[in-house]
DNA sequence: GCGGCTA
DNA sequence: TAGCCGCAACGCACG
DNA sequence: CGTGCG
């Protein structure tokens, strides 16, 4: 104990590295993290213990997966103030080369550190900018011969919500920037500056004025885990200026709006910064906490900001530093921990995002009434003006609209009917839009009226005024307010329709409003990762494992913006999970040229021309011959693909023992309105009741409602015989738990049961293949599944195209690596018992 | 998506 | 030759 | 026997 060694080693003359001092006890112990580029690049360790910093020198850094454990070589204990240094260590010195402060923040033990560390066994839970969350470190036993003077340690990351697995757990790869600039409110441990080292962050002096980066209309949610998705606040856009604690608030515009948000400007000086850039949203809560556009217009109006927040989203400066050529993830990463120092109390929000499934989080935004969503490229830097790195994706159409006139109320409406609105052309020209005459509350009817005063003209400003019926009673004004509505469409004739006031802006000049067009896309988002488009509009074929697809972008998946494209990249993919279910199967096929959502046909003979990579199958019933087919390759599946196949269904036997069942088959169908516990713990029943008669059983999500649970046995009985034994087995669940069971197809809308679909265990029944995609929103996947993960965690729709490989490629081992092996037979004796 | 039938 | 149409199938349960 | 349903 104590810092002797340390000492020992450097000369303080030559390294800039602090010589500190053994720190006083009672304070939040503080972890440092260096990267360090010495001989060998490894990342320094440090834990606050007993007024030193216990260092271990961890060669690969740490990993977020439970399942690595890393060597944590002990070093000797370093002073707290070497915590924060960053610089190079001369030539010569001891441990020379550059060292990076990675990660820093405070730690807490979990039982007693000092006997955790004596005892070889320190459990401990990190709060830093990238690692959180439970850790261990455990002393190996020294091997005999060892020198014992450097203890090897193995540093773990603990199972929580915190763990990753796969490429996500390695941090050290994706979180590569300096913690440096993050301030901590900690004792004032002051950095020894070294160069300040934040890659790429040039020291420069912060501009008075920032343009917000703005986002590019678009109709689809881009895919891909590097997009992130934030919820697009419904209020006015703010850049905040800090300095000094002296903070200024300005509108997209730029117009200094300070005095309006005096609580924000004073939550703001209280940030543990020297100077920044913020950019966020202003957003008032309406009476049920939600946002409100028509609350934040209140509080103006009657000088009430109480239940303002700002959801602050990047940081473009910070601490003298640029950071507007940094990806968006570090920004977001630095003004998370800057936001979150200042506990969750006040107004002001760090807004939150989610890593990619974009279209999924639109719709679930949607589904709670939220405008829209906001998608940012992680990988992008900040750029003042309008980027297809920054995409919205709204949910109904929705935009502003000058008013440039209104019209007489009729009946018991008071001050006027309706707004008669208009958008600019290219020209310039203010081109009539339609009306909006619902919407308004007393309260915003008064308010817009009070605003018409002054602005009465004689003549309309339109270029087309409305004329007829459209111009009854109406009255002219100067096209300088602007209105923001909603509406359901664009007219062929340029005018809205059902459309619905939402507010009055005043942060937008009149002469900028036009009419917004979502753009395609496909053509922006290019960039995102996993499943591609094609990024042709127009016909390209393309070719997947030597088949010709045609029309490689065209939509097949509306919800997640799949193509078609997507889907043969998709089965690609998972070439080699899925081909072996398919292997000599008679097929059945879904096919929806057009997309899940437009017509649909299922088919089960195909014309097989000479080039065909699919295989003839001859079934030969008693009367006459028919023709089926089965997809033993790839370029088999990818030619389905061009077909527009959506689904694969398989029968339950192989040519050419066609007529011999060789799985049995349960569907798991819960009746509309159970819930997804009801149908795990039948599988789970169901399961039990296989293990008590040895027959091993393997489960899948569908992709629709359910589960489907397999039996894999030995080809050698009829389909008549095992249609029997399922039977019989379905009939045994529903008589020992009737209240949760039918068998019975028909009754199965009745009551609150699942259905045990047993009759795919017949000639010529087909059941859903694994790997399968759906003709579903979102495309989801039939997911072979663990017996461990069936529960909560994991539902029917669960995976799709967009997620499955990546399950696969972290998975340990394929849930159902033994199903191909399992050698399993219908026994006389279970026959007897269940027919 | 495409082959086959019809007009 | 353009346009339209079909593209599975079978057992069960109910009325 | 037709029809709804998987």
């Amino acid at each position: 104990m104590g810092l002797q060694q340390y000492w020992g080693k450097r000369d303080f003359k030559l390294t800039h590295e602090p010589r500190g001092k053994v720190e006083k006890s009672g304070r939040q112990l503080a972890f440092y993290i260096q990267k360090h580029d010495a001989r060998r690049l490894h990342y320094d360790f440090r834990l606050e213990l007993q007024g030193t910093l216990k260092s271990w020198a961890v060669p690969k850094g740490p990993s977020l997966d439970p399942n690595d454990k890393r060597l944590a070589v002990e070093v000797e204990d370093h002073p707290v103030e070497y915590g924060t240094f960053e610089g190079d260590i001369p030539k010569g010195q001891y441990g020379a080369g550059h060292v990076m402060l990675w990660d820093k923040g405070t730690w807490e033990a979990i039982g007693d550190p000092v006997e955790g560390y004596r005892q070889g066994a320190l459990k401990f839970r990190l709060n830093g900018v990238k690692l959180r969350g439970k850790w261990a470190l455990v002393r190996m036993k020294a091997k005999p011969g060892e020198k014992d003077n450097q203890p090897n340690w193995l540093l773990i990351k603990e199972k929580d919500e915190e763990a990753r697995h796969g490429p996500e757990a390695q941090i050290t790869e994706t979180a590569t920037a300096s913690v440096s600039l993050i301030q901590d409110d900690g004792p004032a441990l002051e950095s020894v500056d070294g160069d300040l080292a934040m890659e790429a962050a040039p020291t420069k002096q912060m501009p008075d004025l920032i343009k917000p980066q703005l986002a590019t209309l678009v109709t689809q949610a881009p895919q891909g885990d590097q997009w992130f998705s934030e919820i697009k606040y419904d209020g006015y856009r703010a850049l905040a200026r800090i300095e000094h604690g002296d903070v200024k608030i300005y509108s997209r515009n730029g117009n200094d709006w300070t005095n309006k948000w005096k609580n924000l400007a004073g939550a703001l000086a209280k940030l543990p910064v020297e100077s920044a850039w913020l950019d966020g949203e202003v957003v008032a809560f309406d009476e049920e906490g939600g946002i409100s556009f028509q609350a934040l217009q209140t509080s103006f109006k009657l000088g009430n900001e109480a239940d303002l927040a700002y959801f602050i989203f990047d940081l473009p400066y910070l601490n003298g530093h640029d950071l507007t050529k940094q990806p968006l993830k570090q920004r977001k990463l630095l003004l998370q921990t800057l936001l979150e120092s200042q506990g969750k109390q006040g107004p002001l929000h760090f807004s939150e995002h989610l890593e990619g499934h974009a279209s999924e989080v639109l719709k679930h935004a949607c589904m709670h009434g939220l405008e829209g969503i906001v998608v940012k490229h992680a990988e992008s830097p900040y750029q003042q003006r309008r980027s297809s790195d920054w995409l919205k994706v709204k949910c109904g159409q929705r935009q502003e609209f000058v008013v440039a006139g209104y019209t007489d109320p009729s009946g018991r409406r008071e001050e006027f009917g309706a707004l008669l609105l208009g958008v600019y052309d290219e020209e310039g020209m203010l081109q009539y839009a339609g009306r909006v005459g619902t919407g308004f509350n007393q309260g915003s009817l008064r308010l817009i009226a009070s605003q018409f005063k002054t602005l009465h003209i004689n003549n309309p400003a339109f270029a087309n005024p409305p004329t007829g019926r459209d111009a009854l009673g109406a009255h002219w004004l100067k096209p300088t307010l602007v209105a923001e509505v909603k509406f359901a469409e664009w007219t062929s004739a340029g005018r809205i329709r059902h459309a619905s006031f939402v507010g009055l802006r005043d942060d937008k000049a009149a002469r900028h409003v036009t009419h917004e067009t979502a753009q395609p896309t496909e053509r922006l988002a290019g960039s995102g990762e996993g499943v591609k488009n094609s990024s042709q509009s127009s016909p390209s074929p393309v070719e997947v494992a030597n088949i010709r697809i045609s029309h490689p972008s065209k939509t097949l998946f509306t919800d997640g913006g799949f193509t078609k494209l997507d889907l043969a990249r998709y089965y690609e993919s998972v070439a080699n999970w899925i081909l072996p279910y398919l292997k000599d199967r008679p097929l059945s096929i879904v096919r929806c040229p057009e997309g899940y959502d437009q017509h649909c046909f299922f088919q089960k003979h195909v014309s097989l021309d000479s080039k065909s990579h699919l295989k003839a199958v001859n079934i030969n019933t008693s009367d006459k011959n028919s023709e089926y087919f089965s997809a033993n390759n790839l370029s088999a599946v990818i030619e389905l693909v061009q077909l527009g196949v959506l689904e694969l269904h398989a029968w339950g036997s192989r040519s050419p023992k066609t007529h011999l069942a060789d799985k049995m088959i349960f569907d798991l169908d819960p009746a509309p309105g159970l819930s997804w516990g009801n149908v795990t713990e039948a599988a789970l029943l169901l399961h039990g009741l296989l293990e008590e008669l040895e027959l091993r059983s393997f489960v899948k999500t569908t992709g629709g409602k359910g589960l489907h649970i397999e039996i894999p046995i030995k080809p050698e009985h009829s389909w008549e015989v095992v249609k029997e034994f399922t039977h019989g087995i379905a009939r045994h669940l529903q008589t020992h738990a009737p209240d949760r069971f039918t068998t019975n197809l028909s009754k199965k809308k009745r009551d609150g049961l699942i259905f045990i679909d047993y009759l795919r265990n017949s000639a010529g029944a087909t059941a859903v293949v694994p790997y399968s995609t759906r003709a579903k929103a979102f495309a989801p996947v039939a997911t072979p599944l663990d017996w461990d993960e069936v529960g909560p965690e994991v539902q029917a729709d669960t995976f799709n195209i967009g997620n499955v490989m990546t399950r696969l490629e972290n998975m340990e081992s394929d849930p159902w690596k033994d199903y191909l092996q399992t050698k399993q037979r219908l026994s006389a004796k279970l026959l007897q018992m269940f027919t």
